[in-house]
DNA sequence: GATGAATGAGTATTCATTCAT
DNA sequence: CATGAATGAATACTCATTCAT
């Protein structure tokens, strides 16, 4: 899977031959129809065991809200597995922005981000998989911001910059340190 | 072109057979090679289309710097053409998702928007693809926002949001007039 | 068809598009379609054509018999014709050397240098095609030679060597002047 | 390769189709792709086959130069293997005959025949790709035959005699025993 | 568990030929 | 007489998948 995933992300999915990931990974292409049944099927158990890494991070004590200190440990937490796994989200992205893949990408996805919540399936992004909490958290934090604040504009705007920069940072050559890291402390002081 | 931008954004690019844009245009194949040299060619010919349309926009009057009208000027034109043709971007990001032929999308895409300045190709964002006069202007605009003031950071939040927010709304089945209007509003009042 | 022998010869008369020779003859393919009815058709006319000039020199009293002096002549002329034409010659050969055609071409030849006797047709040189007067020529010739002259092998030398020296001729980028005179004077000296 | 051969000898290479070759093989086109990777490596896989057998035949003691038995054994062996493997030869010298893959093909068959001698590469014949010793000996063998000997002329025309002889009795449905041995024994008496 | 030979449906591309103008 | 847009059958090559061993 590991060896999938490294290219898929460089050659695309449909581009990268199964042949091609059996030889590298050293194996025969009989045996890894042994694990999958199918090039889809092991597409989608490299989705899905990410997505289960990323799952764990969210809601940490599971009440459906994110306090102020959960937004800021799920933006570091977020951005700490783009940097672990760079590839995954290229893998990620190249899938979402396959209109005819996104909807079964979006379904996977929601059924271990969500919990019942159905959000608007037409918007691509990856936030908006997770939308109640985020939105919920925008509309609680104009109590401490006042009359002119308008939550649904500052969600949005978090959403494009959250959303930007992991595509960004994602398909980097290598990350500058410094740069990085004031991006990440930058976001969370505008939002947060 | 259209149609076959049509669905080589719908279906994706590797995935679209050129028998079925030859079908659907309601002209044979052959007919499709007597106008195109091979699929690729197709592709190159439709991304250059859309690039010499939005070539036009930027730095309306060639000083290769950009006032803060003329800032405010290219969002809104770089936003109403997203609108006008979302399948071109949403094209666009499905090829730029792809390492490697993003390298290609990247050197034509450079041709079109820049005059030999040649930014960190490393980096698959479409603004980087015209970085000079970016990076330029938030430079420049220290000087009215004093000593705080980090070009360096507010330049790239500024491409991971407009990035973020092409992105979001090139994939929306439609566009909610109210909010899109907000987000642009939004992104003028936060980073002109 | 100048144009057409010129390509088909260099390139090969399956690989060579007719839009090619169209295009190389400074017409469209639609008018070569008004004087060939197919490529097919194309490539008899010019065989036809150069065997037409072909068959003048042989025999030229037409009593069906080569007299010394004619025999001479005969080689002479067709070397003379080598050189003015190899194109057609490289064409002709191969042609010659597919199986399939080669029944075709040899029934096209004979019918211009024939009359009537039908040789061995499994045997594909070019002298063959006009072989009664060939064959005549070496068994009246053991009269001169003698008992132990051997008139059907002294024809099959004959043979091999005329047709190897096309052969070699006719691809050869240019023709060495004192070499090729030699040649010719070399072969009639010796099967005079 | 068996069947390639035979097709490609009597069809042509470029006319008959690998869909073809693989239905009288009884296999799929598939499987042939896995033992070769083009259609152009099956032939040159053929090629390199036949010429590594031939290689072995000539100048048995490598000392570079041919002694008059050497020069019979040579003539001998090559008709010999003329007479086991016509299709090879029909198919060598189709291929020949077309110019734009001679060069290939001379370059092919020189890395075999040759060692580093470069001949005038654009005389199309088999024997000039061993040109070396060839000349070589009917140089040595004025010494034989005194002054009037022309030994250019001589080896010339042992080409031509060849040449042709192999050409004719590649593409003879049949062979006559008596008249194949008499025109081998012709030519040795009359060139060694 | 492990292999890789074997398959066949699918895809880009070419090109002779037609025909309305 | 002349054009070239249009067609569709043919062809080399790829690749996911199967299966006997």
């Amino acid at each position: 899977m590991d060896v999938a995933l490294e290219h898929f992300a460089k050659g695309g999915y449909y581009n990268t031959p199964i042949s091609h990931i059996a030889k590298h990974a050293g194996i025969s292409k009989g045996l890894l129809y042994n694990y999958f049944r199918s090039k889809e099927d092991l597409l989608t158990e490299i989705i899905n065991r990410s997505l289960h890494d990323l799952a764990g991070y969210f809601d940490p004590d599971r009440d459906g809200r994110l306090s102020e200190e959960e937004f800021e440990l799920f933006i570091r937490k977020l951005f700490a597995l783009l940097r672990e796994n760079p590839a995954f989200w290229r893998l990620f992205y190249q899938l979402l922005m396959q209109s005819e893949v996104r909807k079964l990408l979006v379904n996977t996805t929601m059924s271990y981000m969500n919990r019942g919540q159905v959000p608007d399936s037409n918007s691509g992004n990856f936030l908006l998989l997770i939308p109640g909490m985020i939105s919920e958290y925008f509309t609680r934090k104009k109590e401490r911001k006042g009359e002119d604040y308008d939550p649904a504009l500052e969600g949005n705007m978090f959403m494009y910059t959250v959303e930007g920069f992991i595509m960004i940072t994602a398909y980097m050559d290598e990350i500058d340190e410094v740069n990085y890291n004031k991006s990440v402390e930058g976001i969370i002081k505008l939002y947060k």
